[in-house]
DNA sequence: GACAAATTAGACCGATTGGTATATTTTTGT
DNA sequence: ACAAAAATATACCAATCGGTCTAATTTGTC
């Protein structure tokens, strides 16, 4: 039983970015037989419920190695306020070196599945969650390490931060430059800044 | 030569919310047929160059009928900042009564636009950046008539509202809560008050 | 109200959609 | 090395895709 899970990895791993760049709608089979260079029986043959199972397992694969990415550039330091740059210069980078093809999962799939799969409308949501409730925490940290001020709201601070990193990536992407995303890294550099004692 | 131009319309009309909902790739000629009760034949003698052209068309009507609301709710007022109050005040309920059901155009068409259709890639961002420069004026205008201080950056002000306004609009949608979008009215209404003089 | 022109209905087209069934090949455990 | 099981290729399916064409109908003009 390794090969079959081997293959499903390499089946989400060539999608991906099909799926990340032209919408669920927008992708077909024959895209996942031309990118996997398996044909019919091996796709179906891997994926019983079809295309809907590839496309969930496909955001869950994204957004997994956004999460992990995104992890590894905050791990790598350990006071509270260098941890929120870190995260700030991650997503600086991240319009023109996104974790996978075709940019912020959590706006592509979110727009396309907003009125026609409730799962996978739930997933996306959780992950924003997931993602706010851990900036939230960054926050908390630093607070509870004497670092920042006392009188900071955790969540307020991690709502604020998704909104501008992700304003900042659609923007950013439509007008193929970086200055909107710069901007918002500027502006939330210059909020840590204000927390920290 | 009216009936035609009166259908065109009609066809417009009735589209406009499907492919605002479900995306170009998700929306289907006989999903028009269905909504605009015509044929084929009505539909392709109307548009020629067939579903394209109508999906232009539509952003083009969405878009224009995004910014006559806009434009509505803020030139109701004379002094800049209560042009800026305006402005935030119809993006307060904008997730919950969209111009045009399925939420903001630019949002959803940017994002599968990107990789598809370059022509209409453009019209999406040269329609964000025409709402940027029409908030950028309204600043500068507060500037102009001694409302505003004068050390106030409008480009800059303007490029962070989009960054909040369509950020929030994103998340509020996804979350189901109209929270991110209150937080950032709060703070841009803020940000308002302290350029005032 | 007749007639020409514009408009729309509806049949038809090949290509492609997602999916299934079966035959063949590859792995796997012994 | 061999048989059983798992995995994959291939042929096939009905449904739908976007689009074309012609016949019928509606419209505007005189």
């Amino acid at each position: 039983m390794g090969k079959a899970e081997e293959t499903r990895r390499f089946i989400i791993e060539k999608t991906a970015p099909i799926l990340n760049k032209k919408g669920i709608a927008g992708t077909s089979i024959s895209d996942i037989i031309k990118a996997t260079g398996l044909q019919k029986g091996g796709i179906y043959g891997n994926f019983k419920k079809g295309k809907i199972e590839i496309v969930h397992e496909v955001f869950d694969y994204i957004s997994t190695k956004l999460y992990a990415g995104v992890s590894e550039s905050v791990m790598q330091h350990q006071k509270a306020p260098d941890r929120l740059f870190a995260l700030l210069s991650f997503y600086s980078k991240y319009v023109y070196n996104p974790t996978v093809e075709g940019g912020c999962p959590i706006i592509n799939f979110s727009t396309e599945v907003d009125d026609t799969d409730p799962v996978l409308q739930e997933k996306v949501a959780n992950f924003a969650k997931k993602v706010e409730r851990a900036v939230a925490r960054l926050v908390q940290a630093g607070i509870d390490s004497g670092e920042f001020r006392k009188d900071v709201n955790p969540e307020e601070f991690a709502t604020r931060f998704m909104i501008m990193i992700e304003g900042a990536i659609m923007l950013s992407k439509l007008q193929r430059t970086n200055k909107p995303m710069n901007l918002s890294v500027k502006t939330l550099k210059n909020e840590v800044k204000s927390l920290m004692i």
